[in-house]
DNA sequence: TGTTAGAATTTTATCGTTACAATTCAAAGT
DNA sequence: ACTTTGAATTGTAACGATAAAATTCTAACA
């Protein structure tokens, strides 16, 4: 493969001037620029990233870490990143986490040492402090998903304690009053808040939080099988179930199936995240709405305007949820 | 950040010393290694992967390309890929082509002036011929999911047309004679070869294709319903259909209750792929696995083999499909 | 004690760029 | 014609590691 240096020899210049050329930034003649880019086309030559990465310190690539790589929820996420970055030449490096605290900061390691020009990380099992810790560092890191404190303007995020407000407001309002909850991991943020959303609509009506109607998940389909389960199995008496994200409502509805239930009168079920299959349930899945992939690309024009300073970019750091109604809430009143 | 050469003077020894340190293949005497690990350790040293990379003219970085980000079938994908590479130390470069070839080509082309060690394909509209040609190159190329002609041992593929034709013949053999096929677009090898096994199923049966129930989808949920609605408006009668992948097959699930079939007493409804969601349509996707993750996990190996050298890595290139047997197939008989 | 082989270590060149200071050049101003 | 000035260009030193050749050390053997 050619090198800046042949080029620059074809061509009767400098290296520099060569490199001028590339970057585009700094002014060179009209007919030097054309020498330079006739010899480059006759050589066919291609920068090399490695070595400009080196020289300039600055590698054009993000890091980003995400629980896994599989599943709606971080496909979504991860798109909305990808297409950003990518239409502006940056790559993307992606790593898993696997929501396990060791296996995260392996990952931010690995990110680390992969010299990134900043990381974008969906992290679950990390502490707060941990990551406050982090940011102390050399490496700009940012936040998907997730508000930690102080370092608010390095975040994008969901209110999903408004979203778990939401959801429950939204099944109150039908008339129920007996409601289930499956929950998320509560070591997450996110499960944590939507719950506190949860119990902040049941508070305003007046409806107690009775921890026999609470189970908590994996946010994956065994978690709302199982969830269910335990509550049929309990014998307790409820007409609606809120699951933490969507996955687990699915597992919910295929398990209440099994138990001969007709959805939705027997039961209402509503979920969380609006996964695209979620409108393909049965019945179609009534959920609360998460901008993910949209998340994503802030997150990346974030990085865009703060590392590779890309004016005109106006960045939401707080996104809102919002109710999607189809068919698996069932109205009482 | 500390550079190999403050490790050197601190620990008393030359810059090849601590190299040879760090990449543990050559000898160095306990005692040298001893006392190039404590200076690394007190200076919180960490290489820079980027000048190891100039020098060294490898990456340890692996290129994905693949259609999408999102979707059950390509997250299986990467993450068997990531999780082999990763285990070993080295990372994942990913990209997409949205199954449009210029795209495609600019993917691919973007992976190479990334320096890759290697690059992992699944590529969709992009012809053999290029493909070919791109393997002519200095780049070391391996496909996903896709047979090149003469570069069997580059690619790690499903049998696509025994899994048409599983998917088939099961239907047949639950006595289903008229049937409805959705296919995949047939720019993409997958989607013809799992029609030509469809094909020889019917043939081996004596039956007839007919072109009035066939519909080419998009792969998506729409190309189910698109694919179903086309059919039922124009008055075919079929008891059995057939869709070349569970995303389809789910939006003809979804369809055909809004139009009031019961399922499967009216139609038997059959998929591809066996993604997580397929379990939780109603009634359950009888489907046909593709073992997509192991296949990530094939193709790493792959590249683990043949770029790093690693050694006991055997490989399987072809991966047959099976069928999973759930609710969605009635039997007639 | 002197040789010598083999291990351990160092020296030096190199990878392909960018960055910065230094230089040259061309047009304008006096 | 002689500065001046700003644009265009060049030379050279990094960037932080690896690799190959050269050297030094060590211990065993004659």
């Amino acid at each position: 493969m050619a090198t800046i240096y042949e080029v620059s020899k074809l061509a009767g210049v400098s290296l520099a001037t060569v490199s001028r050329v590339i970057n585009k930034n700094s002014r060179v003649s009209d007919k030097t620029r054309q020498k330079v880019q006739d010899a480059m086309t006759e050589l066919g030559y291609r920068p090399n990233s490695i070595a400009q990465s080196l020289a300039s310190n600055r590698s054009n690539s993000v890091g980003i870490l995400v629980s896994e790589l599989h599943g709606p929820f971080f496909g979504q996420m991860m798109a909305g990143i990808e297409a950003e970055l990518r239409a502006a030449g940056k790559h993307v490096i992606i790593t898993t986490g696997h929501s396990e605290e060791d296996k995260e900061k392996d990952g931010i390691e690995f990110l680390i040492s992969r010299n990134c020009d900043a990381i974008i990380l969906h992290v679950e099992a990390v502490t707060d402090a941990y990551l406050i810790d982090l940011c102390k560092g050399k490496m700009p890191v940012y936040f998907m998903s997730r508000l930690v404190e102080g370092l608010n303007e390095n975040c994008i995020s969901l209110d999903n304690e408004l979203g778990g407000y939401l959801a429950t407001q939204s099944v109150l309002e039908q008339g129920h009053s007996a409601i289930a909850y499956i929950a998320g991991p509560q070591f997450k943020a996110d499960s944590k808040d939507r719950l506190a959303g949860h119990k902040r609509a049941l508070a305003e009506n007046d409806i107690a939080f009775s921890d026999t109607l609470y189970f908590e998940g994996d946010f994956k389909e065994t978690g709302g099988s199982d969830g269910l389960k335990c509550f049929i199995d309990s014998n307790q008496q409820f007409s609606a179930l809120i699951c933490a994200n969507d996955e687990m409502a699915s597992g919910a509805i295929t398990y209440a199936r099994e138990q001969g239930l007709s959805l939705p009168k027997d039961l209402s079920i509503i979920g969380f995240d609006n996964i695209i299959f979620a409108r393909h349930t049965y019945p179609k899945l009534t959920t609360i709405d998460n901008p993910v992939n949209l998340m994503g690309h802030m997150a990346a024009k974030l990085v865009l305007k703060n590392i590779y300073k890309q004016k005109n970019m106006s960045i939401i750091h707080s996104f809102e949820p919002t109710l999607i109604t189809r068919d698996s809430v069932i109205n009482k009143n």
